[in-house]
DNA sequence: CTTGAAATAATGAATGA
DNA sequence: TCATTCATTATTTCAAG
């Protein structure tokens, strides 16, 4: 239940008392979420019992949030992405009425931001009339309160596959500098 | 190997032939990516080495595209995510040199936009500073043509966990329609 | 696609460094 | 405290129909 280790130092990877064992399950868990705990538990040198402890409390501190499944939308028929700047009317329930633009189903995520505009949204549509339909019937006339959108459609988008494995591996190298 | 059912029509949903059964089981893949083929086998009425083919053939048609784990970086140390619009000079290279845009460690996506500006990046960082580095020392004096950015930081994001749950239920309500 | 047997994996108890 | 081994239970995989 309590932690394994000396307390952390404030620098940055320990911040939830994370061993090396710990960052590296995580790493090859990100890789991929259906790997064995034996098989990981022959990585990373321990038992599978102790793999399932371990993974058990990165469950438990909110570290790990959830296993996914990847599906690729634009097979499913979603091929259309954009990013929408949204301008709102102010007001004391603006993180309210931000949160509940999620209740529209083809909204992915709504950003609060600094900058020239309060929101920023990620829509995923199937096509130009959908986008239309979602832009001026869901957005534009619901009584959301905005004043003026400015929409970005995505034309191709570059993320690598391993971008989180390669945070882990910086935290990783960071903490072996401590040592 | 081929395809279990008739012709799609060219209608959303089955464009990659899926039928109610595929896309019960994206389903409650997305939603927990560990959960056994015999408990999946179970809900949508197969026996689990049916349920292990299909799974199988979504791999194969790139349907899934992977498991993953999902973490929290922001209880790993990186709390403070930006949107940064970017606008390069542009040139016949433009689509690989925005791609290379991904080789930064803390650049988790790079989107060609419509609009104003030509990029949309995802930035996260630790902190300030870090951000600060990233920001100048990365993405500005690197020899990346950039001709102007604009950088908006993430106050509060909200994402529905049920996101892609919900598309996969709109999915399986048109495929209902069309019988 | 199903069943059922064989191989592999997860879990929990008892226990040791 | 943290991890181990071993026995039990559960799951995946493979062959056959």
């Amino acid at each position: 239940m309590n932690s394994r280790r000396p307390a952390a130092r404030g620098t940055r990877a320990a911040r939830k008392d994370l061993d090396r064992i710990d960052l590296q399950l995580l790493r090859l868990l990100v890789q991929d979420s259906r790997r064995s705990q034996r098989s990981l538990a022959k990585e990373v040198g321990l038992s599978a019992p102790a793999v399932a402890e371990r993974i058990a409390q990165l469950e438990a501190a909110g570290v790990i949030t959830g296993y996914t499944t990847q599906i690729d939308l634009e097979a499913l028929g979603y091929g259309l992405t954009v990013y929408v700047n949204v301008q709102r009317e102010l007001g004391p329930e603006h993180r309210e009425q931000s949160r509940q633009l999620t209740d529209i189903e083809e909204v992915e995520k709504v950003v609060m931001t600094t900058g020239s505009h309060d929101l920023l949204l990620k829509i995923n549509v199937r096509d130009r009339d959908h986008l239309n339909d979602v832009l001026f019937n869901k957005l534009i006339e619901g009584n959301l309160r905005i004043l003026h959108s400015d929409t970005r459609v995505s034309l191709a988008a570059f993320e690598r596959d391993d971008y989180r494995v390669r945070v882990l591996d910086q935290l990783l190298a960071d903490l072996g500098a401590e040592d």
